[in-house]
DNA sequence: CAGCTATTTAGAACCATTATAAACTATATA
DNA sequence: TATATAGTTTATAATGGTTCTAAATAGCTG
């Protein structure tokens, strides 16, 4: 019951909901990208019962918070999640929308030699625009 | 007429707006972030006559496709745009949406590695974002 | 000036996301 | 095991940024 520690962990109920996410979100072989609506399907391809968008958008956004998703920042009118939390950067195809991972080693380190007073650094993310 | 012929040169009527909404943009001490909500404000503290919203979603649109304003990837619910179109990174205050720049010397130089077939990198962009 | 095309405009439409409030459920406690 | 309670789910409405529409207006070329 792997995910239903990793909820009760964090505090979250292991609902069938919640746990039925887990599935699609964490039982793969790789991790992904996808926005809420690429999720939504990939649920109902999955799943016999359905799961309310609202609490598809409350699970992501929980998961979100607890470090298990992370938001990607990309100009489109969606919000795009990752299920690769290890620090990495991305391509992003301009022509379809898609998101590629760039791996640290295709990057290199980045080094920010600024600091502002009071504040810390929570992520460094590094987007890098294709085009034909 | 610095901006007729910018505008004209780019195969943009110099519309009365057109210019308006240059000189908010660009007759500036130090370039700036702005998003629509807060440059429609900008305007109306500037300007006499009303712009309508569209226009200005249209001159905005016109100008980045231009070249003469760029696009920041952020996950907000609004489109950040900068009137700094040089190759620069950002800082991002999540606590008040708040851009900052980063000069490149802050940042170093990146080198992405990796290739994608058939695809040229248009820009690359840092996102480093701040918490308290 | 005439005629053509680009641009502006108000308002409607769109659509991702968030809020609401009622029904339901996991869980702790007795 | 029953019960209370706080957390969750749900359908639906509301929100709000952005885009669309179609009519009016304004640059521009001849």
């Amino acid at each position: 019951m792997k995910y239903i520690d990793k909820l009760r962990n964090s505090g979250l109920r292991p609902t069938k909901q919640r746990l039925q996410i887990c599935e699609v979100l964490f039982n793969t072989e790789r991790t992904f990208h996808f926005t809420i609506n690429e999720l939504e399907q990939k649920i109902k391809d999955r799943i016999d019962n359905k799961i309310s968008l609202a609490t598809i958008y409350n699970t992501v956004h929980a998961f979100e918070k607890k470090g298990y998703l992370k938001q990607i920042p990309v100009n489109s009118n969606q919000t795009y999640f990752d299920t690769n939390i290890t620090d990495h950067h991305h391509f992003y195809n301009l022509k379809d929308g898609k998101l590629i991972d760039l791996e640290n080693s295709d990057v290199g380190p980045i080094n920010i030699k600024r600091k502002i007073d009071g504040k810390k650094i929570k992520s460094i993310e590094v987007l890098v625009k294709l085009e034909d």
